[in-house]
DNA sequence: GCAATTTCGTACCGTTTCGTACATTTTTAT
DNA sequence: ATAAAAATGTACGAAACGGTACGAAATTGC
């Protein structure tokens, strides 16, 4: 895929796979301002300027480290809400997978890149438009799915229950961030996924 | 209350509240480590020295803004929440009193300087510790006005209604941030708290 | 008026920041 | 071999950073 096909000069010996995850890891650890190039640079084991050819300035490692973060998302949580079966399960798979990657080692986290880093840093544009799309696909993500289990809900009701969802999740971040040991939001992400299709199946009656 | 009464040397000038209010708004619109001493001086027309008189460094300034923003919310929204009367108008009050005040000023919004911005640092303890406060608070405020709303509720029932409503209010946050317009969010917050109290109502099924 | 006292801003220091010019290394083509 | 080409790190520059020493300004006590 990226094999190009061996020109005239001196190989490159930049693993590009492992300096992004090193970025993502540092960025959603301290946020985008704190970090520095060479943070960046010491946790990645790249000189700067290498960092700079091969992503960019700062601001386009740190987009990158959104779309790779995203990427991680979509392979390993996504699946579990979009597996068949009761919704209440889906919700609390889903909820549980995203934990485990918030909660990369056991104690201390370094929560969700996007959720947990980005708001801070929404006065740059281009991060809030990945704030905003990030924000759009797990709602759209939540609505589809849940449709899917209550074809016959209330659309007002439906939107009530996708918001609930998002915003667990959402504030998931935050309370990782703030300390909460994993087991604690694992248990509430499961009590939230039951109210929530709770809300779901009983959907019939509109304001 | 703070009038030294009047000693020897040269009279004081700098207006501190002014100054504080200067303070917050800057820190929440750009965040923590974004923000430089400078930034701070032009905002509040204070020359740097006379910041580290006032207010001590950089992070005791950060950690002064947000007692500063904890204080205008239990002021200005936080008797919503405990005004009697029914728990859905409750909820759905303080959710758009907090609105207006992340909504500031129409368009562009700061949002919620601890929600908003204290996660990305939580790597500096003082901000982490401060965070989780204002969680533990707004999990309190829901907690007691739930148990208020209806003493016979289901334990488990209660915790998941609690965490739900603190959730939406955390969410909110980022979406600010990401650019939601204040009435998107706003009736998603009569939703929500539609949802939420009748999940209270009909709280007495446990697992 | 004059000394004591407190507030305030100019000017400065050492460090860190982002970003790049340039020489060095490693390979292929001839 | 030798030249061309690509990748890499050293070394540098200019600017911004947090923080403070110190002198000027403004007031009260005597």
């Amino acid at each position: 895929m990226t094999e190009h096909k061996r020109g005239r000069g001196r190989p490159a010996t930049i693993d590009t796979e492992k300096a992004t995850q090193a970025v993502v890891e540092l960025f959603r650890s301290k946020g985008y301002a704190a970090v520095s190039l060479d943070d960046l640079s010491d946790a990645t084991g790249l000189s700067r300027p290498s960092l700079y050819r091969t992503f960019g300035n700062k601001l386009s490692m740190y987009i990158r480290a959104m779309d790779a973060f995203g990427q991680q998302v979509a392979e390993l949580a996504v699946p579990a809400l979009r597996a068949d079966g009761d919704i209440e399960a889906a919700l609390s798979d889903f909820f549980t997978a995203m934990l485990t990657i918030y909660y990369r080692d056991e104690d201390m986290t370094p929560g969700c890149l996007v959720f947990g880093t980005a708001p801070s840093s929404a006065d740059v544009d281009a991060i809030q438009a990945r704030l905003q799309h990030g924000i759009d696909q797990l709602d759209w993500l939540m609505r589809t799915r849940m449709q899917r289990a209550s074809p016959a809900c209330d659309a007002n009701q439906l939107k009530a229950a996708v918001h609930l969802a998002s915003n667990t999740l959402i504030a998931f971040s935050a309370r990782a961030k703030a300390g909460a040991p994993k087991q604690e939001l694992v248990e509430m992400g499961e009590m939230s996924a039951r109210s929530i299709s709770t809300l779901l199946k009983t959907g019939a009656h509109v304001s």
